[in-house]
DNA sequence: CAAATGAAAATCTCAGACATTTACAAATCG
DNA sequence: CGATTTGTAAATGTCTGAGATTTTCATTTG
């Protein structure tokens, strides 16, 4: 009915509107929509942590008195706050909507779709997120190597071997399960949560046919010498053959970057 | 009315539907709402370039036809969209929903958010924190010193004093200033993307209070240095200089961290 | 020619009803 | 008595149809 709903709008206009008065912005919408409204204060709650995790808020329908407009508004709030991983719904008589706990694999994930758009156009460029990927796979390697745990040393050398392997599929994700369990062995989990994704994109954008035929086999020595040093407990070792690796892989990703062959 | 709309659900239950085939994961909603469905099929569409930046989509009652539901539900489904910074919508005659361009802001104001949520948990710890930024901002001065450009150099210059600035709060901004314009002359756009969120939610568990007496004047220095490195096109200087200085950052983060201080 | 007016197309909001899911209690049956 | 079935309640999910509001653009008017 009415289109501004609860939140505080100046309830009078002001009598000396002025046309030019402030408005420099170009043409900013400065009243929200009710949904905004109510999705913008609820997530302040959540993230001031006035609402903790795992609490339920009421229920849509209470929500929708508490803030004086109707379910459907509420129910666009709370979209779009679950899209946003703040909450999740459940249904049933036990059910209703709960502050999320927000873990890091919904994060990559969230990166990994939004570089992939970005690296689409012309946000973000390949030689970009290889710059970046080194930047926090080196230091890495370096962490992983004093951090070293036998359970991680097992399980990087049961990824080792790539070049013999017939099925490509296989290949290429136990190339990537190898990055993967260095980023994990690193005890930092915010490095894999940024450069998991970029590698995603990366490999994304590479063009399988167009790599030299040897390529393997140099991607298993470097593989191997980046263990060595991990295993040993060498962190310059490995700093500098990760960084060694990389800069390798440089030219054959800018070589068969997918955008370079239109 | 109908619980499943439009999307392939098998028209007619198997009539041999045995209670342990399959099934073995724990209580998974196999079976998405409508609008969800509609948002992911929507979603797929746009992150695949099917549907390109600035296209509009059929308006929300054509999207109620071509899916099959009523217009909540795709209003539901383009909440959750505009959540995701993949659409916008716009009032008025010339309105409509509209493929948004993703641009690196919103995915770094969407990392500050989550980030800030996971260090307030178990997530994310301090020392990740910190380890991360110092992964981003080392390579970051070296490539500034490598890419320096005259405008960077300018900019740079004024942000330098700081310790001698009485305004706390202008205090801070130069000091963050500071390192994202290193950041930018990078010349690398996902460096900053990262990085910047990071260094904010570092920001926030700081506790202005407990910073010691000459913490200021050492900041001074440190920058000064970096920046010295920068102008003359030092990389290798450049590089250690802001690994010192982010090494002697971490004594006072970790002593001053708010969790560390109940 | 500039300003007011009006129409049109889209999103936004509401109200109310019914459908569906789910957990749990109660009743029923072997 | 115990296992199964049935029912019930509380929550979300969905639909319908109606207006309200915003915004642009063409038209009219001064």
């Amino acid at each position: 009915m009415e289109g501004n709903a609860s939140v505080t709008v100046p309830a009078s206009l002001p009598q000396g509107l002025s046309h030019e008065a402030g408005r420099s912005a170009l043409s900013v919408n400065r009243i929200q929509p009710a949904y905004a409204q109510v999705a913008s204060q609820l997530r302040e709650l959540i993230v001031t942590g006035q609402i903790q995790t795992g609490d339920h808020l009421p229920n849509e329908s209470e929500l929708a008195t508490i803030f004086g407009v109707s379910r459907s508004t509420v129910r666009e709030a709370l979209r779009s706050l679950a899209a946003q991983s703040l909450v999740y719904t459940k249904r049933g008589v036990t059910g209703g909507t709960f502050v999320a706990e927000l873990d890091a694999e919904t994060v990559s994930e969230y990166l990994r779709t939004s570089l992939g758009l970005m690296s689409g156009s012309a946000g973000v460029s390949v030689a970009e997120l290889l710059e970046t990927r080194a930047a926090l796979e080196v230091p890495a390697a370096r962490l992983a190597a004093i951090r070293r745990t036998d359970g991680a040393i097992t399980e990087l050398e049961q990824n080792l071997s790539i070049s013999n392997v017939e099925d490509e599929a296989v290949r290429y994700a136990k190339n990537s399960r190898f990055h993967e369990l260095i980023l994990e062995a690193s005890g930092n989990r915010l490095l894999g949560l940024v450069a998991s994704p970029i590698f995603d994109v990366l490999k994304s954008r590479f063009r399988r046919e167009d790599v030299e035929k040897n390529y393997w086999d140099r991607v298993d020595n470097d593989h191997r010498e980046i263990f060595g040093h991990i295993e040993a407990g060498d962190p310059d070792g490995a700093e500098s053959a990760m960084r060694a690796h990389l800069r390798r892989l440089e030219s054959t990703y800018e070589a068969t970057d997918i955008t370079a062959h239109p």
